[in-house]
DNA sequence: TCAAGTTTGTGAATGTGAGCACAAGCACTA
DNA sequence: TAGTGCTTGTGCTCACATTCACAAACTTGA
C-alpha cells in the first residue's frame, strides 16, 4: 500500500462499513470477508476493498478482515475514538425527536447537553439531558464538546451558527433547510429532510 | 440546447434552487441571475447555469431567469407537480416529529397518511393526520398516494418496506439505518441520520 | 510438500462531474 | 443604429470516483 489521499466519497461510505462490521460482531464472527461485508451493507466488495486500501493493508487473503482491529481502524480515520460528545439546539418537534434517537449509539456519540431559548422548556429533561438556555453555548469547548446539531427554525440557523463558532465549536449538522455561513475551520453538513424527500418523485416510474 | 442526460448531481441540487428561487419570488422578484442566485444558496455561478443548460434555455442573457417559469420547470422535472402527497409509517418519536415538520410545503409536499402498529397511538391525530392501522397501507394506492416515508425501527424496516412495495408504492424516504431491499421500479433513499454525524469528525481540525 | 480453493490489493480503463473561460445574446442609452 | 454593460450557454480540460480483471497471498486438506 502506498500513500493515498482519502476521497470524500469513501469518508462517506466508512460510517455504513462500520455498522456492518458491528453487526456481524455481534453475531460472534471474528473475520469477515470483504463480499459477505458487501451483502450486508449493500456496497460491491471491490468498492469496499479498494476504500479500505485507501488506508492500509488489514486484510488477510484467504481469510478476510479482522473486524475488531479493522472497526477500529475507521473509528481513528473518523476521529470517532476521539470525538464522542455532541450538543444540540433547538429542544423542537425535531431535536426532541433527535435526543430520544438511539441510532447516534452505533458510532459511540451521544448528545450530552441541549439549549433552547424557551423558558417554557428550561430546567425540564428530555431522555436524560437537561435543557439549558443558549447563554451556555459558550462554555461548550470547556465542557470538552465540539460538535453541535442544529435544528432550529431557519430564519435563526446563521445566528445560531454564529454563536456556535464564536464559541469554539468545529463542527455542525445543520438540520435548517438554508446555506450557513462559517468560517473555513469549521466543517457544517447540512441535512435538509424535505429535500431527500423531494427529490424521490424524479427517480419515480411514470404512471 | 443539445440532448443531455440530467446527471444526479444535478437532480441533487435542483430542490436547493427551487427553495432559493421561492424565497426571492417571495421579496416580489420577477428575474434572477445566476450570479444572485448562487449568492443566496451556495452553489457557484457557473454550476448553477450549467445546471440548467441540461433542461434547456431558459434564461435571457442580460436580464437572468423568469423566477415563475423556472420554478414550474424545475416541479415539473423533479415531478413536484404530479406527487404532492406522501404516507409516513412509524409515529414513534422521529416519525411524529416528521408530522409536525413545516418544511415539506416549500416542496408542495405533504404527509396526509400515518400508519402504526401500535394500538395506543391508532386513533388518535398529531399534525392533523389521523394514525391508521398499518394494514391500511394496502389501499395507498387507490387514495392516490405513491410515497412514504419509513420511519420505523431497523428491525422491521425491511418488513414495512416489503408491505409498500406489495401495496404498490413507488418510492420510499428510509429512516432506518440498514440496508432494505426493494425491487428496481420502487426507488428507496435510505437517510442515516446518526452517520450524517458520525462523518463530521473527520473534517474537524485536529486543534 | 503440493494442489486446489479463497480472498485480498491494485493497475488500468472507463465514466462522471467540477471548474473555467469566453463567445454570443440581450437590454438599455444616446 | 451603434456602443456599452451585463448575463447566459457551452466546449474544453482536469480531477475524481467507479468498475473490472487478475496476480499475489493465504488456508486447507491430503
Amino acid at each position: 500500500m502506498r500513500y493515498h489521499k482519502i476521497p470524500d466519497e469513501t469518508v462517506r461510505r466508512l460510517p455504513i462499513y462500520l455498522r456492518g462490521l458491528m453487526f456481524s460482531a455481534e453475531k460472534g464472527n471474528e473475520h469477515i470477508s470483504s463480499q459477505s461485508l458487501a451483502a450486508s451493507v449493500g456496497v460491491h466488495s471491490w468498492q469496499i476493498r479498494k476504500d479500505f486500501s485507501y488506508f492500509g493493508d488489514f486484510g488477510t487473503p484467504g481469510v478476510g478482515y479482522n473486524i475488531g482491529k479493522l472497526a477500529r481502524e475507521i473509528q481513528r480515520i473518523l476521529r470517532l475514538d476521539v470525538i464522542k460528545r455532541a450538543a444540540l439546539v433547538g429542544v423542537g418537534d425535531l431535536g426532541s425527536a433527535l435526543l430520544a434517537y438511539p441510532g447516534f449509539g452505533a458510532y459511540g456519540l451521544d448528545i450530552v447537553a441541549a439549549f433552547d431559548t424557551d423558558p417554557q422548556k428550561i430546567g425540564r429533561t428530555i431522555s436524560g439531558v437537561a435543557i439549558e438556555d443558549v447563554s451556555g453555548i459558550n462554555s461548550l469547548v470547556q465542557r470538552g464538546i465540539f460538535l453541535a446539531i442544529v435544528a432550529v427554525p431557519r430564519q435563526v440557523a446563521q445566528q445560531t451558527v454564529d454563536r456556535l463558532v464564536a464559541a469554539g465549536i468545529k463542527g455542525v449538522l445543520n438540520f435548517a433547510p438554508c446555506k450557513v455561513e462559517a468560517p473555513k475551520r469549521v466543517k457544517v453538513i447540512t441535512l435538509d429532510i424535505a429535500m431527500e424527500l423531494a427529490r424521490l418523485p424524479y427517480y419515480m416510474p411514470v404512471s
